[in-house]
DNA sequence: GTAGTCGGTTGTAGACGGCAACCAACCAAA
DNA sequence: TTTGGTTGGTTGCCGTCTACAACCGACTAC
């Protein structure tokens, strides 16, 4: 019996409303906080950065989309010169897709862009409080993370 | 100079993933997480709760939403019965929105469910974390809030 | 080779959000 | 009291993000 039903409403309340604000200041500081990325390249390029040259559905799935979804937006991607794309020298059927140097750049300035106006909005946390608070929230993601499977809900116990 | 730039980078890549698992989570579990509430249920509700009665304009800037969606989501509130509304006595353009019963019945399942879904993704935490975590994710959501006026960005300094 | 599977693309649809136009009620000033 | 401007809310239209389904070409097992 880890936490208290008290804790655990207030935990997810706050997760909501954390969630709900997070959308709220990427839809509205769009340009300010993106810079060259389009509003979805983030969630694709931090995985192409961190795991390297990769499918699309690969893509997909670490970033928690469908892959129709993760084809338009590499697509879109690739248009403005952010992900480069050559087919798998293993399978005819797949693209492997990488970061541009472009690509790159962007993430690097949106990095920045972003722990600016990070500055702004956490004056007055001191370093030690916003080190933890990443730290837990790190964990509270992953653990979110692993109780939402990928994909395949709502398909119950029921095996053809 | 409060925060090292390497925290703020790490604490606003947690949040944006963060948000972005929430989404998923949410949207995936509608179901199971919120009961009799449609998805943005939780945000037009709260609000009622905590404040009581109010016109739609106010409720429109509490959960962050432009007054026309509000307006949209208020009435799809009223069609279920979860919340009513009646004329302003005192001007006869407003209407005064409250919870129903039914409302309030619906927000205390959709919390329980919340906790009892909690309960598992979050076994493995213990109280003090937890809370603790809770305590900062609050605090952040405010002065996130604060940092991102409800409305009427880039409108720069030039007052007129 | 043929049948089934897998990776990806495209079509369609739905939820959510914003902006602009509009209407009705309010208010202030002539 | 009429008139002009303001305010609260609704509606129409659009853009974004997402999923699901149908499909196609390439692979693989038999």
């Amino acid at each position: 019996m880890p936490l208290t039903s008290q804790t655990r409403e207030r935990l997810t309340a706050g997760i909501a409303r954390l969630v709900r604000a997070g959308r709220h200041v990427s839809s509205r500081a769009a340009d300010s906080l993106y810079g060259e990325l389009p509003s979805f390249g983030w969630a694709l390029l931090v995985p192409l950065e961190r795991d390297g040259e990769q499918r699309c559905s690969a893509l997909a799935l670490r970033s928690g989309i469908d892959v129709s979804v993760a084809s338009r937006q590499v697509t879109a991607l690739e248009r403005s010169g952010l992900v480069e794309r050559r087919p798998d020298p293993h399978d005819g059927r797949a693209s492997l897709i990488r970061l541009s140097a472009a690509g790159a750049a962007a993430l690097a300035q949106t990095r920045a862009l972003r722990a600016e106006w990070a500055g702004e909005a956490l004056a007055g946390w001191d370093e030690d409080d916003a080190r933890l608070l990443s730290e837990l929230i790190e964990r509270l993601t992953d653990d979110l993370g692993r109780a939402a499977p990928p994909a395949v809900r709502s398909a119950p116990v029921t095996a053809p």
